[in-house]
DNA sequence: TTGGAACTCTTTAGCCTGTAAAGTGAGGGT
DNA sequence: ACCCTCACTTTACAGGCTAAAGAGTTCCAA
């Protein structure tokens, strides 16, 4: 469930993002029972607990005692909302990093955002493409350019850059998660799962070590260690691929740097 | 839409993906007007097209001239006719990579993967946690652990790398295919898109500039450009974010590998 | 030859989405 | 007092997946 950028006025979308409404004046009508922050943090609690799936406008609406209907009063439509959770989830992030030096900085960034991935999962699902524009996510960028500024790298270099250490978070954290929703959504842990799964591979492929041997080789030696009993294996590996792709990444800068 | 792997009887979805049914004998019955691949030939086909938001049972069986009921005689459900079309387009990768050496090999794996996603962007969708585990996902893992081996890495750092590669593929096709499919749906132009918006931006935001000054010098210097012309520039700007990953990436592994 | 079992495919229906349209009722401004 | 405006509900519709039941075809066995 991939979920694409609003596609209602954009002009009205984009207001609602950066607040730029006009302050209320004394209107006729009846007080308005909610508001757009509290329907924002009401759907981002049920993302985080139920995942994108869960989402739905009935589903807030019930927990603020309210039609699905009702939401509509605050929110063109569900797209525009989930525009709305994204940027607000991201204000959690930290608008500035300066510390020992561009590389740790980047590295905390980084983990700063891994973290964030992973108590959000649901933001993964916003589409990249077209992006929301929301003041929140632009704070975000900036802080990471302000650090990786300090590289020395051109501008053209530096887009490229950011591009890549925001891969090499993503695609992992998005396994990771996946990996929770799904123990939660099934109430079967991954390494349940995986183990049911191994056996019915056997079953239906008794030849699966000589049709790949080299993937038997890699797997082999290590099946089914546990370090961490809290966290699944598929969790583990997810986090030490990102943590391996992000040294990769910052030693490849640094050496580059350097060498100017 | 993220869709996660089937949740059915697992050993029939197995005996699905790796084709273990039994010979099918004389038996009574109307003979089947359709099959299990004609049905995910043409669901791959929709999805290419509309991607995974106009993949439905319905879509699939009005092209195919039958109710959508029709294909739960041949599939058990949605989410495994998912898994089927996954393993099918799988299949078009190469199994096997032996040129140069391992590091234009590695390449030119990574590369194959992009065209794939792009022709295929739906896959993106499946979700890794929880494989598939289907035959042809194997034969496209154990190709790239094949050509890894020769680096001499020993298992648990290479499971890392073959992660990282993935990651360093995946997550920027995601946003290039993204990008494509958003032009086709909305009719416009990731350009015309990106003029619209930052229109909008400065309305919303005259101080943007001053808010974010890194960022503003950033993206300042090269607004705009237009290399080429058949494929937008957010779509370009991911294919380099790609490749400059790839790069680093094996360069990194050729210097640790030389180093020992 | 004649059931009957097995099989394909359709119909119907249920529960889930998001949201358009219309109705209800409360409150403030004139 | 009136009415406009606004919050919120009700109803309804199109479309999603799929369970259950029925129609109709075909082969096997008696």
């Amino acid at each position: 469930m991939v979920v694409y950028a609003a596609q209602g006025d954009p002009r009205r979308s984009m207001a609602l993002l950066w607040r730029t409404e006009s302050p209320d004046a004394e209107r006729p009508g009846p007080k308005p029972g909610l508001s757009v922050d509290l329907i924002v943090e009401t759907a981002i609690a049920i993302a985080d607990a139920e995942g994108m799936p869960g989402l739905s406008m009935r589903a807030v609406g019930d927990r603020l005692g309210r039609t699905a209907m009702a939401l509509y009063t605050y929110v063109p439509s569900k797209s525009e909302l989930v525009d709305l959770m994204h940027d607000k989830a991201l204000a959690e992030l930290p608008a500035i990093y300066d510390g020992d030096g561009w590389r740790a900085d980047a590295a905390r960034w980084a983990e700063d955002l891994w973290d964030f991935y992973l108590r959000h999962p649901w933001v993964l699902q916003v589409s990249q493409a077209r992006p929301v524009l929301g003041p929140n996510e632009y704070v975000v960028l900036e802080a990471l350019v302000k650090i990786l500024r300090r590289t020395g790298l051109r501008p053209t270099a530096l887009r490229r850059l950011v591009s890549a250490l925001y891969s090499c978070v993503r695609e992992p954290a998005r396994t990771a998660s996946e990996a929770r929703l799904a123990e939660k959504v099934t109430g079967q842990s991954d390494d349940e799962w995986w183990y049911a799964r191994s056996g019915h591979l056997k079953e239906v492929s008794p030849d699966f070590a000589e049709r790949f041997p080299t993937l038997t080789w890699m797997e082999g030696e290590h099946a089914f260690r546990m370090e961490d009993e809290t966290v699944s294996y598929l969790e583990q590996e997810a986090r030490e691929a990102f943590e391996f792709s992000l040294a990769v990444l910052l030693d490849g800068i640094e050496v580059a740097t350097k060498a100017e």
